[in-house]
DNA sequence: CACAATCATGTAAACGCTTACATTAGCATG
DNA sequence: CATGCTAATGTAAGCGTTTACATGATTGTG
């Protein structure tokens, strides 16, 4: 393979012009680029970026690290992260890990020379230990995390608005027995789906007895709650489920005892699975928007990276209700509307070359 | 950041004994190999990958082309080359591009020094070409392509037998007159799973009137698709969609009109995508396993790389036909059956290193 | 026209590893 | 005890770039 050297012999100048050429150097001359370029073309060199990360400390590399679960959510995730960071000129490596410490840190570690950053999702406080230990060697900007991780930037969705605007929504109907089927305790969305909706709740004063039931995000824990729901006297006008999954057990356990939604009991779920249009009825929603998540990430690394690594900042993305048919209502209103929930400290892009 | 110098002023060693206990050589002590591994822990020394693969020429890592269209099938993919390349300690570089050869190829080019390999899906055949170029640098293993490329390994699902095994199991409740609903010209997938519908038909010799529709893919296709089907007289017994959006863009149609299925007629799709099960009967396809697809280019990779790069070998997966409601089976019936296409070319997959 | 300033290019020393080859020490053998 | 062999370690030359610094050519200025 032709390397630098051999292009230098053959357009007759010195290897620092052939680099220069290649890194965008003013320094040359148009006819030398020229002639450099079609020496290159004529030995189809091209550079090395083995040796560029070595001399130059920078790989153009961003590493990121999800969990072993994956679905729509985080292929669009991945997505987001894949163009915004192409749009920079960085390249992304992937990595899935085993709900596992020690494995992510082996494998960020091994990352090293190889990236110049990383993009982590953190599914406990014992990983994002972990993550902070790495973030002294380069920006690391965590995915979703619960919890505030020092020297860590992060990106989040804004559960607690999200869940606040199905309460406005279902109120919207005169719905105003509002129940909550929640998520697995100790879970971070779940826990601030929940609290979204209380302050709902609390903020209408209407509801007198809490109409609280247990689920852990899976469907067959949306189908056990049918009984629960049912048992609450006088029947609730809706529940809010903190996942679709769950919404759509409820769904199938309602439609099997014969009762109808939206008209006997609204129901509503949280993240806008692909399913979830097609439930029946339609499932009315919270779309978090996954790419946009991975995209927003890539922006907060190259800040943080301009920045000198340090800084945890914080963006919280909006989410946006997806109004579909199973909380009343009709074919003719307005198919979504926006929660907007502000950015915080949203900045703007542009990165350093 | 330390380096392997500092390691081994440190330790007292030579930068060699450093490295040759990283490298896992044979010929330090137990006793060498403890002091060193003790610095290097009090320095929290890593090796620098650029510096490693600037000198070995290896890099441990596989590039990943994909096109930009993300769904459950391609992250099932990346998913299985993930896993597969993990447990080769290698990592993998994820890139997407937009139906752009140009693009692709510029990709690629700008991956050499960081990559041992790339795995690629090529949409069409100007991209299929740029890739046949790239591999003269490092083998390439090209994922499902319709054609041979010269000097790339290849990886693909048996869309023929699948087809085939749709009519046979069509042919087992009794259905004669079988229509399919195709997918677009020049698509290979749609062709090969034409062909095998067309052979399976041929072998049966009892269908005297062809009975095929024109389609894209897509999900309206399907719905418009139902009309011409009714136009057939008499009605076919059933209709093989050649993937699942026709099908359940023609099971809404149907439904609509009040066509029962699978009593009046019975209909088949093509990729068990996730929705497949949630339909309405659900649908009876044809699955590719993607996550293996990935973990075999993986293991091709692997092999072709050990053969010194050159060779273009093909596997052909099995697909299996995953029986539901929509053709006619009970619930009583078994739930799956094997097609058994048998591999073709399967090697074992001891790798290097 | 002498001088300085600017521009285009060249020289060569890093960057942090691996590894061929050299060296040394220890030990068995005749 | 000289010799040869093996095992453990050291020395130093790359690997293919980038870039600080040096150099020579060109231009502008008083």
């Amino acid at each position: 393979m032709a390397t630098i050297r051999d292009v230098a012999r053959e357009a007759g100048v010195s290897t620092a012009t052939v680099s220069r050429v290649y890194n965008g150097s003013r320094l040359v001359t148009e006819t030398t680029t020229q002639i450099v370029l079609e020496a290159a073309a004529r030995l189809d060199y091209w550079p090395n970026n083995a040796a560029r990360s070595l001399s130059t400390n920078r790989t153009h590399v961003l590493g990121v690290v999800l969990p072993d679960l994956f679905d729509e959510f985080f292929s669009e995730i991945i997505r987001g992260i894949d163009h915004a960071a192409r749009a920079r000129r960085h390249q992304i490596i992937l990595s899935c890990f085993h709900d596992n410490a020690d494995e992510l840190i082996a494998t960020a570690r091994s990352m090293r020379g190889r990236i110049d950053g990383l993009i982590a999702m953190a599914p406990d406080a014992r990983s994002a230990q972990a993550i902070a230990e790495i973030s002294r060697h380069f920006p690391v900007i965590l995915l979703n995390p619960g919890f505030a991780v020092e020297n860590c930037g992060s990106v989040g969705i804004a559960n607690r608005e999200g869940a606040r605007s199905v309460v406005r929504h279902l109120r919207s109907f005169g719905h105003r027995r509002i129940a909550i089927l929640r998520g697995p305790v100790g879970n971070t969305d779940a826990e601030e789906r929940l609290r979204g909706y209380r302050e709902a709740i609390g903020a209408g004063e209407t509801q007198h007895q809490p109409l609280e039931l247990q689920g852990d995000f899976s469907k067959s824990s949306g189908v056990l709650a049918c009984d629960a729901l049912l048992r609450f006297d006088p029947l609730p006008d809706a529940v809010f489920a903190a996942n679709d999954y769950m919404a759509i057990g409820l769904l199938t356990a309602l439609l099997e005892k014969g009762i109808r939604v939206p008209e006997d009991i609204a129901v509503a779920g949280f993240d806008d699975i692909a399913l979830a249009r097609y439930t029946n009825p339609p499932l009315t929603t919270v779309t978090a928007d996954a790419y946009r998540l991975g995209a927003t990430a890539v922006r907060r690394w190259f800040s943080a990276s301009a920045d000198g690594g340090s800084g945890h900042q914080r963006d919280i993305l909006p989410t946006r209700l997806v109004v579909r048919e199973s909380c009343g209502a009709g074919r003719s209103g307005p198919d979504t509307t926006d929660t907007e929930t502000r950015h915080q400290h949203e900045s703007n892009a542009g990165g350093p070359s």
